[in-house]
Formats: structure tokens, sequence, C-alpha cells
RNA sequence: ACAGGUAGUCGAGGCAAUCGCGGGCAAAUUUUUUGUUCGAGGAAAGUCCGGACACCACAGAGCAGCGUGACGGGUAACGCCCGCUCGGAGUAAUCCGCAAGAUAGUGUCACAGAAAAGCAAACCUCCUUUCUAGUGGUUAGGGAUUAGCAGUUAGGGAUUAGUUUUCUCUAGCCCCUGCUCCCUAAUCUCUAGCCACUAGAAGGGGAAGGGUGAAAAGGCAGGGUAAGAGCCUACCGGCUGUCGAGCAAUCGGCAGGCCUGAUAAACCUCACGCGGUGCAAGACUAAAUAGGAAAGGGUUGAGGUUGCUCGCUGACCUUUCGGGUAAGUUGCUAGAUUUGGGCGGUAACGUUCAAACCAGAUAAAUGAUUGCCGUAAACAGAAUCCGGCUUAUCGGCUGCCUGUCAAC
RNA sequence: CGGGAUGUAGCACAGUUUGGUAGCGCGCAUCGUUCGGGACGAUGAGGUCGCAGGUUCAAAUCCUGUCAUCCCGA
């Protein structure tokens, strides 16, 4: 029900690349999501958090709260798409709630939202 | 008690429940599911040293290059650790130190200064010799002169109405007289010599003082000297020799003599050490395509093995164009391992016995929610593995030591 | 994982080899010039030389450690 596996995580510079370049953006303060239909990779999702947002821990802990918060709504998103999440600065110092919170909110802006 | 020093140690705060992640094992099944168990650090970091391991000759020779640098020990090894010596800081506990060689050679020492590196140098000052000038003294020689008072002469003045007289001044004072003094004497001057001092010039002695500088060829005191100086002596420091203690660095005693500036984190010299590349090393399996084409070199030695030379190996290599794969297994975690004792050693550490198995991912595993206790909680995430170093860092806890104060 | 480079004035750079004075250009401030501005001319302010320690009489320069940034290879 709430399980993410490793197989539905997708890995890789090639299959990043093509959701980067191929897809589309939408961003608030704290996640910037990509969105690409795609038959090939529908279902699956990348997390990703840059160099700058500091060192391995913070980095860890930024996709750590991407990933939860992707698992815990994953039945009340489309499956057809493919995305890749991005944490930003303000999801450093965030809380889990408020990053569940403002998933959803990028989720309904990105129309992937059907619950 | 306070202050300080030092050695060590703890931790995602703990417990429970639910959802979720990576590995091992077992079962179902061989896509997967269920159960069980394990799952980040003292620095995992920086990549600064040292090894293990892998391939190239089981790693060889020489030169170059790089590293280390008191001494002794520990270690697989080290640039690490322990002990000790020396130097420095601190009242002390204790801490800090790339701590070999400057008589093998070369270089550098700005500015200032007379001189900045070797048997150096004289700007001022000090001492001295010669010459010149001056001053003073002295000796010799030459020359000149002769004290005082009174009388006497001439002139002026005062006194007086005026003259004389008297007094006084000036000149003479050669000659004359008297008294006192002196009488191979004294004074002055010239020349020459000598001595002293001063100034100048030329030369010498000296390195003590002044001044310059970061540094001026031991320090300091006394003697000594024309003035000075290790020139001599005492003490201190350094050096050399020798004797004693110590495995040694080194320390202590005695003697000698005072020639030996700083810089080797300048080149360098000496001693010791270092082959190169790195787990994306390396090994294996599978798939795909065209095991492709052109040019150049090659058993008269390509390429590899380090920068060069040798030695070794022995058939491909380089560039351009075009195409394909960039998948999986292994290496991959049981080890200079961890914990607890015994023994040896001042210690680092060694040795022995017992017990334990404690991450192995590959876009890369530890999180979320709720409740209670508690809230002060940092720096921070394994990627082949170890030993160190360095750096980041919150809050404690424990042992030992030093100083000050108080009480007994 | 491995290798390399750079930190100097507000900005971009010299100077580091061979240790003794920190400098150039743009910018900035003041004055002049102009009716005013620009340009031009003159003047001069601005520097922990990334940080810490050491060697030396003396360190931007030499040595060691450290921090930050950038680049390269696989």
């Amino acid at each position: 029900m709430f399980e993410l596996k490793r197989s539905e995580i997708f890995r890789g510079k090639r299959e990043f690349n093509e959701v980067y370049s191929k897809g589309r953006s939408f961003a608030n303060r704290d996640i910037v999501i990509y969105v690409l239909f795609n038959q090939n990779l529908s279902g699956r999702v990348g997390f990703a958090a840059g160099k700058k947002l500091g060192g391995a821990v913070v980095r860890n802990r930024v996709k750590r709260i991407l990933r939860e918060a992707y698992r815990l709504n994953k039945n009340n998103i489309r499956q057809d798409c493919a995305l890749v999440l991005v944490g930003r600065k303000n999801l450093v110092d965030a809380k889990a709630g408020a990053a569940i919170k403002s998933f959803r909110e990028i989720c309904r802006k990105a129309k992937i939202w059907t619950g």
C-alpha cells in the first residue's frame, strides 16, 4: 500500500536527463518537480538534492523527506508519468509534516493529483 | 573551595506502538512474499603521511628526483607513538620545539656605517714619531740697561699786590756731592739647544671608548701599557683534548689555548629511506556491432616496465574517420579485528588465555507519525581495508597532578 | 578516487623565481575647466597581501598546517 520499492526509483544519468530536458517543471518554496508523460518510465520517480544545500548529512536528509512525502501520497498521484523531485534550500530546516503539505500543494499545481 | 594542568570516556536522548528502507539466514516460491536477525563515526571528513592487497620482472642496477633529520626504543610501516637528553615558556603541575653539518665549497647580509666577512677596517676619540708655528720654563752665548732719597739746573703752576722765599709739577738727572741699597749681581732682549703644553701636516701604534646597525671578531673585573689589546689573571660562556658516568644523545671533573659572525624552512654536504600505478587496481561472464577503414612506425626490437641509461619482457602500437556496449558477478569484508583477564616492560607495546562476529550499499540503505519521561544537545554519513596525523565540534562524566586560601 | 591551480584596494590583475619600496588600470573623493553634465587636467584616500604558526635582524615572498574557490582525468 505505502511501499516504495527500489525498482520504482530510477537511476542513471540518462533517465534523469530525459526527465529534465523533456518534462515540465513546477516549483514552490520547498520543492521543484519535473513531470514527464512517458510510457517507458511511467510510475517511476527520482529524488535529487543539489550540492548547494550542504554536506552529505543534509542532502541525505532532504532526499529522505522527499521520499517519505512521495511514499505517503503515492496512491493519490497519477501513475502514467515519471517524476523527479528536487529539494530546495527551504527544505533543509523543514519538518516532514510541512514537506508533505508542500508536496500535495505542488502536485495539485502540476495537475497530477487524483485524490 | 577556587584556579589551572593532564589522561581517558559517553552520545543519531530513552521506552512503546504503527508505516517504511539495505544486507544475511530460513521457508514458501524461484518476478516476489513472509519470518527472523544485523545495520554509520570519534572524527566516517581533509586526503597530509605510512602500510596491506592487485597488476606491471615475487621489484633488479646506476644517475637524477623526493622525503626524513638529537639519542634510544616500539611497530607491518611511518613524517606516528613512548622514553630520555638539550633549548625555550610557566610560581608549579605541565607544555612547546623540521633539534645533523657554517674550519668541504658557493651565495646572501637591504638602509645606515670607516668597515658586513674572514687573518677586515681608522670617521671621531686615545697614544706616539718627525716637521712647522705659537706660548711657557730652562741652559749656553751675544747685546743693552742699572735702584731710592736729598741737593744742584731749566721751565710751568700755586701762594703773594708783586719779587724773593716756600711748596709742587715736568724735563734734565750727562757730570758733581751726601746717605741707603746693590756690586763675578739683577733686569730686558736676540740666537741656539733641551723640556712641557697647544694647533696644523705627514707617518706609525691600537681595536679599549664614541657613533651606525639586527649583527662590529667572547662577556665582565683587575693587572699591565706610551695608549691599548686574552697581552696576563680570576669568574662565566664556547671550543679542543682527556678521565669518569651512561647502550647513546649528553652530563660532570681536569688541562689547554682564545683561531672559529648569521643564514642550510639559500644552494649544498652527510646519514638513512623511497620502483611505478591504483579497487574506476585486477579477474570472470554475457550481450551487441562491421574483431571496420585510412595513414605512420615495428623482430635491424613496437609497446610495457619511471624522468633518463641499463637490464627484463617480446608483437603489436599511435593518429584520424565510422560504429557498438557502457550490463552483471567477483574483488567485498574474519581482520596488524573487538571485548575481558594473566604475564613481561618505566612506557609506547609485546605475549598468552577465553569469549564474540560487529554495515557492505551502487542515484548509494537509518526516516515519518503518536504517547510518556526528558528537553541543553554540537560537528557531522561508511564506498577496498587498516595504523597515524590534522581539522570541525555541543554538553557532560571519571581518574591523577600543581598552585592559592581556609579548617583540623 | 586521483591530479593540478588560484586567493593582494570596491573590480580585474602585476609583484613571490633571487626575502628589505606593496604597484598599474578602471572605479571613488576633492579641486580646476564648463552656463550645467560628460570628457579632460591636477591632487589623494582606500591594503589583517585568505587564515594560523614557524624560520630569519626582517616574510606578500621561504617552510608547515588549515580554509575557501576553480579546473582536469576516469
